[in-house]
DNA sequence: CGAGTCTTTGAAGCCCTTCAAGCGAAGTGG
DNA sequence: CCACTTCGCTTGAAGGGCTTCAAAGACTCG
């Protein structure tokens, strides 16, 4: 448990990673500060909860490292994930009563954790960051729907494709692992077979087969179990569109 | 064409049919007035579309009354419906380049209408707008997601109930008409057969015959083409869960 | 190594789509 | 006023893609 007493700590925020790209990123040195002393950081290991779906909205939180998902449950049990959230995303429902979605971390994963209610204060507040946080949620609804065109009306091959080649790009400014050839490229997918399907709206078998029909055709290589070579992006994108 | 100059503009805020439940529902008299000088008022026919897919984003709107469908297409061209809009929803793209959907009228509409820029730039100056614009934005970002669950995780039967119960629901404000059993309740569908397949991801046959099951097990009656009664509520609700 | 978990592969079946045709209400023109 | 067209909706039949059920293979970690 890293909790930080705000008499003592120290500025974590100053060195933080995400600290140009969140939604704090506007703000100057004094609110960082104030930011600073309600937030603390917290370390999750993969598999480990952080919100869980219909709780009374308590947290909100920054992902520093990391990856999590955000998922939710049908009545039948099937899990329908919602996104993942990569370093610099916003976790929680701020101004509201209950938490939508539960978030459990992949990887391990560091965020920095605010009392939804200090959290809530401190935003109306600084209008900076509200407007950061705005933007973050225009744009988090934008990719969402995109998402629905994928669950609504592409077949399995179509969204494997897609969610391989999304899964590159949000891991690429991560890893900076730029291959000279433009094309090739190995990634590290954070998810199992069943979590991809969960994503995708399918089945683990269906998810399967499509990985082995996708190596055999060329498309992909993989070297093992969680990577993936992207071998032929251009085709990719064709069936992704 | 409704244009208003601002100079003599009447301040159509005042008597605005959306004025408490809108993102402006929280602002004073002095900043009403600002806002109602960049906006303006139009109306549109049904079929007639505001904004369209990828276009530079130019105008965002409050709608004031009336129906519109938010869509995108897969690149075989498919429809895929994004999300109704309805009375006090907000509709466009702030802080951003691009409209990421198309945007057309199903019923007879009235907007009130922002030059992007102009909106921006209030919105900026005005903290409160936007904090109305993020909390709206936020409950948008829940009904989506909810959305994704039904898109990725339901069979044919359950999305259209589930259709059936949110659009009631949403209805039901606008038109105000309770009926003493709390049962029974009789709505006017916004949309075609046709559109209500490009909302569920599913095919217009399909839908079709969900309708004619539902009227068959004593769901719903179809007094019209666009008329549905929910019949039985609870079950519907146990469907749809 | 052996237990457990994740993944792959096969076979059968079902739900939804696709293709096709018919129905019914609204509108048009002779 | 009634043929004729049009448009939205319904219904049927066949086919396909994904799921379900089942089992075996592959990797991990004590």
């Amino acid at each position: 448990m890293s909790a930080q007493h705000p008499s003592n700590a120290v500025n974590f925020c100053q060195a933080c990673a995400v600290r140009n790209r969140a939604i704090c990123a506007d703000l100057d040195r004094e609110e960082i500060e104030l930011l600073n002393a309600i937030g603390r950081r917290k370390t999750i290991s993969p598999g480990e909860q952080l919100l869980w779906e219909g709780d009374e909205a308590v947290f909100v939180a920054n992902v520093i490292h990391g990856i999590l998902k955000l998922s939710t449950h049908s009545a039948e049990g099937k899990e329908q994930i919602l996104g993942l959230a990569y370093p610099s995303d916003f976790l929680g429902r701020p101004f509201g009563s209950t938490t939508p979605y539960s978030v459990e971390a992949l990887t391990e994963v560091q965020v920095c954790l605010f009392q939804r209610a200090d959290f809530d204060r401190f935003a109306r507040e600084h209008p900076r960051l509200e407007h950061k946080l705005l933007e973050r949620t225009l744009t988090e609804l934008d990719r969402t729907r995109r998402w629905m065109l994928l669950l609504g009306r592409m077949n399995a091959e179509q969204k494997l494709a897609s969610f391989l080649l999304e899964t590159a790009d949000r891991l690429q400014p991560a890893t900076c692992s730029f291959v000279a050839e433009g094309d090739a490229s190995v990634i590290e997918l954070p998810l199992t077979r069943q979590q991809i399907a969960d994503v995708l709206g399918l089945t683990i078998e269906t998810v399967s087969r499509q990985f082995s029909r996708m190596k055999n055709e060329g498309l992909i290589a993989i070297p093992s179990r969680r990577g993936v070579e992207l071998r032929d992006r251009q085709r990719l994108e064709v069936i992704a569109i």
